[in-house]
DNA sequence: TTCTTTTTTTCGAGGCTCGAAAAAATGGGC
DNA sequence: GCCCATTTTTTCGAGCCTCGAAAAAAAGAA
């Protein structure tokens, strides 16, 4: 009971920033006493500090508000995230506050298991050299994640499979690293960064050279049974139609994808093997040229936003219509595809409400991805580490435990 | 806190029938002097009742345990069916037993709003009369409903739209009276049967003359975010293809629904308009032709499962492999769909694991559908009458709380 | 009849939250 | 410059709740 009030008494302090026990207070909607009391707990342990009178000076009669904020030192952690070529790795106290960060080019596609994984090791030891021990690892990759958050099970910036990041890491450095998918980090971004629109319900899509979704459902990231990531770009748009990188036919990746677009506005076959790695003006130029006249890049855009607009349709079926965000470089081509992922998406049951449905486009993926891994590693901290015992979903308990949490699911 | 725990007792006995103080304990994880408390509590205002030495006499040494119940007259629910030219009602009582059941064939293509609403009404004074009085209607309804549960927004049984069943039985009985999908109670039904297979993540189709879809995701019934019901039968499996009841095209449900295949197999274009019923016999027959010989009955169950096998690897690409149920008159010729779903299942990215995925058929979906409807009723009464406090959603609460659990959804 | 065993109840300790009241810290007005 | 009004924060006691230990109850076994 403590413990869930701790707990929520620290998230509202890391959602607010500096807030004054009176506003906890009203945020967490615990009372006064109950907030100071547990407030001076957290202060004593140091996790949490007075900061003095915050930014704002109340100029309002009565005892000033005193500013508390989260202790940055009390913690930090490392989130990486590892795309095609390209490894990012930042260090992140426990405000959430970046205090380093890096990036590293390496060739994802030739290298071998153990380069991989040394790789990313190396990346860590790099960034945290000299810096005091962080207490967890959050890894963000490119492409499908076991349940478990401890490998990468399928990724297209490698021909390997089911590579151990998550035992690699915690042997390397001895703390919680689990794994988990780029889009997936994308969405609880945007939930911290603007829950206003992004709460309860919503969908991130990342639109680069793949295609990837991140599903936040009841107000819970959701991620299969199985392994994760909602492969909204490996839904089949025409059952056996063009050739996808993942080897089958059809998906809405093949033709919405980077490698889809250009292959279609190049004039090459639906079979062509997609390329590997396409650069970002290409595409723009290809972009520019649609937006001029007609002709085949343009109905190559036209292509990629007819599949996006019967795979959002069909999602839609499913879920519902909810707030949409598209994140990565393929916004940049948004104006052109907008119009016809509408359209198809008017054709479908999901879609009754078409023009309601809002996109919001951010173009940059890498600082979302890695803010919501920072997010992701220190509400873990929150949770194993200072307000311990609180569901501790996947310690091995007695039986009895797992029966009652079965009948409180279902009370 | 002690409210929650009533509601884990209440749920414990309601599940396992007859438990002694011993079995709740284990059952819920609490301590057996916090059940003691809870179980006199609950006995003395007549929720529960001891009920002596349960079945079984346990030859054992010791004091025996002494059973308990919930107590049947504590409360009773209705629960309705509003299906195609049916309207089923039952009568339960509060241990989850059917008191009394009803059936009326009643014209629902052609009656008025006014009609219908009465005739619901009708049903319900009808089953009642006599009985003490029940606290609560569940109402299940093939269509999609309202995400408040209040009203039927669409259906295929009638040609009339925004039916408000749940205010028009308020205002007749006094009682809440929530709206749901079918499915969704067909779902929530398989979870009390059968808890091993059917627990957080599984899907419930209902196959009959269209295709309807309940979907439980993280233990819960995922209902979208306005309306309810996941359209799975209204997912595009071709782009511009077959006509469907819903007046879109391509619709799964357009391919395998017992009009599709009907229409199919008589030899008729893919633009003719659905036919508005077909007799069960029929549709056995046609099962029984494409058992037989080639022709075009085999084609259009082919069709039909290659139609649904896509859809659910498309389902199965968003939220993963899960069991499945298949429920309904359109379970009697599963045997010839399967292969075909099967087949189409692993050229999806969702059907990576094709083979180890689980179908169950069930034929009957009324009595699944009412005990779902009437489980429904039942927990919703625990958790405004017998444990009431406990997450009062949709109650008006100062923004405070509201925050707060904004907050506790995010830690 | 007495002993064992098992279930159920009782009792007291320890936590937790909350409301009310007190204490602290400031601006405003004279 | 002093006192009052106002607002925030802390303190204190009441009231719940859960739990463990011990006691009581209710059988079978010897």
């Amino acid at each position: 009971m403590r413990k869930r009030n701790r707990a929520l008494v620290i998230a509202a302090a890391r959602q607010s920033g500096q807030p004054s026990r009176t506003e906890i207070a009203k945020l967490t909607g615990l009372s006064h006493s109950t907030i100071s009391a547990i407030a001076s707990g957290l202060i004593e342990e140091g996790t949490m500090r007075e900061v003095g009178q915050g930014d704002a000076v109340p100029l309002r009669r009565g005892r000033p508000q005193v500013a508390l904020s989260l202790n940055p030192d009390a913690a930090s952690v490392v989130c990486l995230y590892l795309s095609f070529n390209s490894l990012s790795v930042a260090l992140v106290d426990y405000r959430g506050e970046t205090i380093a960060i890096r990036k590293h080019r390496i060739p994802t596609l030739e290298m071998t298991r153990d380069e991989l994984l040394d790789a990313t090791i190396a990346a860590v030891r790099d960034l945290a050299q000299g810096q005091r021990g962080f207490l967890r690892i959050a890894c963000a990759v490119q492409g499908i994640t076991d349940s478990a958050e401890r490998e990468l099970l399928w990724s297209p910036i490698t021909p390997l499979s089911a590579l151990p990041f998550g035992p690699a890491l915690e042997d390397a450095f001895g703390v919680p690293s689990p794994v988990q998918n780029d889009c997936n980090m994308m969405a609880v971004a945007l939930r911290w960064l603007n829950p206003e629109r992004y709460s309860d319900n919503f969908i991130a899509i990342l639109l680069s050279h793949g295609i990837g979704m991140g599903l936040m459902l009841n107000g819970k990231m959701f991620s299969g049974t199985r392994s994760s990531a909602g492969e909204f770009g490996h839904m089949v748009h025409e059952p056996g139609g063009a050739l996808c990188r993942c080897g089958r036919r059809g998906c809405i990746e093949a033709y919405a994808g980077n490698y889809a677009i250009w292959r279609r506005a190049s004039g090459k076959g639906p079979d062509e093997k997609p390329v590997v790695d396409i650069e970002a003006g290409e595409m723009e130029k290809l972009a520019e040229l649609a937006r001029r006249e007609e002709g085949p890049a343009r109905q190559a855009f036209r292509e990629a936003g007819r599949a996006m607009g019967y795979g959002l349709g069909n999602l839609f079926a499913l879920i519902d219509p909810a707030p949409v965000a598209i994140v990565g470089q393929g916004t940049a081509a948004f104006d052109i595809l907008e119009p016809e992922i509408r359209c198809a998406l008017a054709e479908t049951a999901g879609g009754q409400h078409a023009e309601a449905i809002s996109f919001e486009t951010l173009p940059s993926a890498t600082p979302l991805i890695l803010h919501g891994a920072a997010m992701t590693a220190l509400t873990g901290l929150d949770r194993d580490v200072f307000a311990p015992g609180l569901r501790t979903s996947r310690q091995a308990e007695p039986s009895p435990k797992e029966r009652s949490a079965q009948f409180s699911r279902m009370a």
